[in-house]
DNA sequence: CGACGATATGAGCAGTGTCAACATTAACAA
DNA sequence: TTGTTAATGTTGACACTGCTCATATCGTCG
């Protein structure tokens, strides 16, 4: 009657013999104890998890249970339920970064790369909303205790802003400052763009995607022509 | 060694005969069971916790904690302890749309009402980051349960619509189109910038206030410069 | 006075992050 | 072989959380 409770078993020691496949990635691929490779299964469950249910509502306990190890296992391998987001986090903005490099190196220099870097940009955070929010802080206060975030951070705001000084170098002399400008906006243009279309604020522009995709484009489209003032004569 | 164990007394309910002032804020200023006007101080202490912990470590119970009350009693108000941040949030919003058409009234139109729209924007974000933080998600995964929330997030956006429609129609006719464009493009920018400079993404430029003021004041005035194709003869 | 509805309390459940003590294992030295 | 050691996993426990229930208290209105 009623409370079927499931999860009698509370943690059950898994005793099937995980052999995966003869190593190639498992170093150790041990019999029942030993996981191969915990910390890998930690951080690919953990990812999976993320954009299943946001970062405010994963738990330690429950990636543990998706690893199929104990709930303080994980302890061996993050000091802390936030070095496992951060972890992630750090990822996430080496992605991005990846991302932003390969879009630059397949255009050619002019203001359809800073569209193209853009909408690669808005892409990734659309395609991974969760893992986007997380790498801003959603669920965690504050990256400042994990410099490698920071730091992972920083090397994709210098793709931006590499992209950006060759784009103004083609009009006179780069000015440092005139960079920064730019580069900031760009970044905070679409950094901005990207949470609202994740947390739904233009809810509208959003639900049919070809009249959003316009939209963005627009934007994406001025701002890259308001970085050369005098684009053409007239 | 550590772990002192403070709050041994674990709710120790108070009996104090707390009357206020004959109340001119509390209708009942009851004696000791019945608070005079728990909602009020819950929603108080709450804000208070929120700015100095961030929202993410905020706990129903320490709320009500604070405000001297069960750690149960906040349920007669709130059905939930997101009812109570959806009801800071609203309320951060609505005080957010009151500094906009504050500004907005306080400047004769023209680029340097754009200019001080966007100030008063970043100005509010500073001075309450965790409260924005909170009205943009953290530590909620989602506003979309909470209609009152999103209603005044879309009134508090219709301010710098309005503003940027009477901006534009100063040269020739507003085309709705082009209103959404700069609008929404003028919130991501703003909501951009305040979420890099609060969450230390901007760390260099925060840390000298001039540098970073005129940084700021470049990108808006940048912007709305760029908002008239033709700003000036040349 | 008595009944009722609003409000506050208390116990309790399931779940969480974290820690300390213990068990198991692989690797290495004798 | 045997023994030691360091990784790695497990168990049990603590303090805390959000939330639900039954119960107690109070103001108010009949």
């Amino acid at each position: 009657m009623s409370s079927v409770n499931i999860n009698k078993a509370r943690w059950e020691p898994r005793l099937v013999t995980r052999k995966k496949d003869t190593g190639t990635l498992s170093p150790r691929s041990a019999g029942t104890y030993h996981h191969g490779d915990l910390k890998a299964a930690l951080v690919a469950a953990a990812g999976e998890m993320l954009e299943r249910e946001g970062p405010e509502s994963i738990s330690f306990r429950a990636v543990a249970r998706a690893a199929g190890v104990s709930p303080t296992a994980p302890y061996n391998h993050f000091p802390s339920k936030e070095d496992l987001l951060a972890t992630l986090a750090g990822a996430g903005f080496r992605e991005l970064e990846n991302c932003q490099v390969a879009t630059v190196a397949a255009t050619q220099s002019g203001q359809e790369r800073i569209v193209s870097l853009g909408l690669a940009y808005l892409r990734f955070a659309e395609t991974h909303p969760q893992l986007y929010r997380l790498m801003f802080g959603a669920g965690v206060a504050d990256w400042c205790a994990h410099p490698e975030v920071a730091e992972a951070k920083r090397a994709s705001f210098r793709a931006i802003r590499d992209a950006l000084a060759e784009q103004l170098s083609g009009v006179g002399d780069p000015a440092e400052e005139a960079v920064d400008t730019a580069a900031i906006a760009a970044w905070a243009l679409a950094h901005g763009l990207s949470m609202l279309l994740i947390d739904g604020s233009l809810g509208a522009a959003k639900d049919d995607p070809s009249h959003g995709k316009s939209l963005i484009m627009r934007i994406l489209t001025q701002f890259a022509a308001g970085l050369t003032p005098k684009p053409s004569t007239r």
